[in-house]
RNA sequence: GGGCCGUUAGCUCAGUGGUAGAGCACCUGCCUUUUAAGCAGGGGGUCGCAGGUUCGAUCCCUGCACGGCCUACCA
């Protein structure tokens, strides 16, 4: 970062005029007796013109000034919202007021004073007394037009945050789902855990992993791309509903859809099945929905999306029917199916296996239309090496994933606990990555001795945080749900 | 990885083959109820980086960097 800027050489003239008046422009300490929003509601029918009783003390960043001779307004913001400081000369002597209107946009300041209302209504506080407690050296965006520089908006979040209401609505939006979810989980006698993220073997996903080493141990270990295995673990311990909030990291391509290390909701409820789990994310994803928007009912990049429940629930072969005409139960083989999609003048990638060519088949022409809440349930075994087979039929798991607004938001299954059926599982996906696919799951040999104590029937959910946080807010890409998304380091960026 | 677009003052943005402008912010002066305060004056730029074409490049060309969108990849 520069430092030879014009504009903070000014306010390092400040700070040192500041320190030559004996004051430390960083002190230890301000309390408060009230914030700004708890003011501008409790207060919010005295008349303009006249005064409260409330002697408050606030403090907060400055963020407008308005210096008119003998008297000054400053907008001052802190975390609940902004308010307005009135001062002048005659109340502060000829020193202190000068020295007022040496603090900066900007800078942070303790006031005290009478709360009164303008006589053009804005609610003000008279300042009486005053603290500098942080004196900025950098300017702040522009005030009218915001941050609009992605770049920065991404690298220096705290501005966008400073500048931008939306992104400190995205925040604190962000906050209050997890914070709901939790309490729903909790309601619903699930049980909040930990798992580890470094794992001596990665599962529970098809994904290329994030390595590191450990020096004491000597040994490879892998950032998780999922918390799966180990929470069934936990369920054969016997905490029969638990879940568990937290990062997964996946070694892979950056999208408006995808970020390395991304946040995932991970529940396991012993005896019971995909069809309880996907009762369970309606109520859970409406509930989420009624306590932070107030309302079931959303827009999400200009659809009107409801989220009462119940959702449509579609299996993977009618989805696939509807939106294509190929039932793919006709077409068994890859040529088969690759034949049909030509005859159909079907434009579909190319994929080297049955189960992946069904599967694009779904993303490029069923996932667009799957604006309104919907479950696509009873995947091809192939794709689900960890779900349990359909009594019906062995060819498909009983697994969903959900989708809102054109976007796949979560994966579930009734898990496979049959321990000789997962060990034949494990050696097909070998089999798939001898043969070059680099994202199948490696055999995990502790897992299935864990399954081999015996695993109750259980349903599993995950539930993409960021993805449903894009949903809630409005969001078009998932860099501007995540506080700090992953980029690229600036060339020359420097600690200045 | 591929395509398209962007990068000009601290911020938001104009602009031109003859080495640059506005608004906000900043500085100075005036101003005791303003709120995008106002009025007057002023300072501030390696026009992302490196080459090339040209008498001359911020502008045209090439490469690079970073970012955005699309695409690819991705449970």
């Amino acid at each position: 970062m520069d430092t030879s800027n014009p504009l903070r050489e000014e306010r390092l003239r400040k700070l040192a005029e500041w320190r030559r008046r004996g004051i430390d422009p960083y002190p230890t300490r301000f309390v408060r007796s009230h914030v700004a929003q708890e003011l501008q509601q409790s207060l919010r029918d005295l008349p303009a013109g006249s005064e409260s009783t409330i002697r408050a003390r606030i403090a907060g960043r400055i963020t407008a000034r308005r210096v008119m001779g003998g008297a000054s307004f400053l907008d001052l913001r802190d975390g609940s919202g902004r308010i307005q400081l009135y001062a002048t000369v005659d109340v502060l002597g000829p020193e202190r007021y000068e020295l007022l209107t040496q603090i900066d946009i900007g800078d942070f300041l303790g006031v005290e004073g009478l709360v009164f209302r303008t006589k053009k209504g804005e609610l003000s506080v008279r300042v009486e007394e005053f603290t500098l407690l942080a004196k900025a050296l950098r300017p702040l965006p522009e005030k009218w037009h915001g941050l609009q520089d992605v770049e920065i908006r991404y690298r220096q979040r705290y501005l966008d945050l400073i500048a931008n209401d939306q992104a400190r609505r995205i925040a604190l939006t962000r906050s209050r789902i997890v914070s709901a979810m939790r309490r729903f989980l909790e309601s619903e006698g699930f049980l909040e855990v930990e798992t580890p993220i470094l794992q001596p073997l990665y599962g529970g996903a098809a994904a290329k992993p994030f390595t590191t080493y450990h020096n004491a141990l000597n040994m490879t270990l892998y950032l998780r791309i999922s918390d799966e295995l180990y929470l069934k673990r936990l369920i054969i311990g016997g905490l029969e509903k638990v879940y568990e909030i937290g990062k997964d990291f996946r070694n892979e391509g950056i999208s408006t859809k995808h970020n390395p290390e991304f946040t995932q909701m991970e529940c396991y409820w012993a005896y019971a099945d995909y069809t309880d789990m996907m009762a369970l994310t309606e109520r859970m994803i409406s509930q989420i929905a009624k306590e932070v928007l107030g309302s079931t009912r959303i827009r999400y990049q200009g659809h009107e999306i409801d989220l009462s429940p119940p959702w449509r629930r579609i299996t993977f072969r009618e989805a696939i029917l509807e939106h294509t005409g190929i039932d793919i139960e006709r077409f068994s083989t890859l040529s088969e199916l690759r034949e049909e999609i030509a005859r159909r003048r079907l434009i579909v990638d190319p994929q080297p296996t049955w189960g992946k060519q069904v599967d694009e088949l779904l993303k490029t022409y069923v996932e667009p239309k799957l604006i309104q809440p919907t479950f696509v349930l009873d995947y091809p075994l192939e794709l689900s090496p960890l779900a349990k087979r359909k009594p019906t039929n062995p060819n498909l798991v009983e697994r969903f994933e959900p989708f809102i607004g054109a976007m796949e938001f979560g994966n579930a299954f009734s898990e496979l606990n049959d321990p000789l059926d997962q060990r034949e599982r494990f050696l097909a996906q070998e089999a798939m990555r001898r043969a070059g696919d680099e994202e199948t799951q490696p055999l995990d040999e502790d897992f299935l001795t864990a399954l081999e104590y015996g695993m109750p029937p259980t349903g599993g959910l995950g539930i993409g945080i960021d993805r449903l946080t894009m949903i809630l807010t409005d969001s078009p890409s998932i860099r501007e749900v995540i506080l700090f998304p992953t980029l690229r380091p600036k060339k020359g960026e420097e600690a200045s």
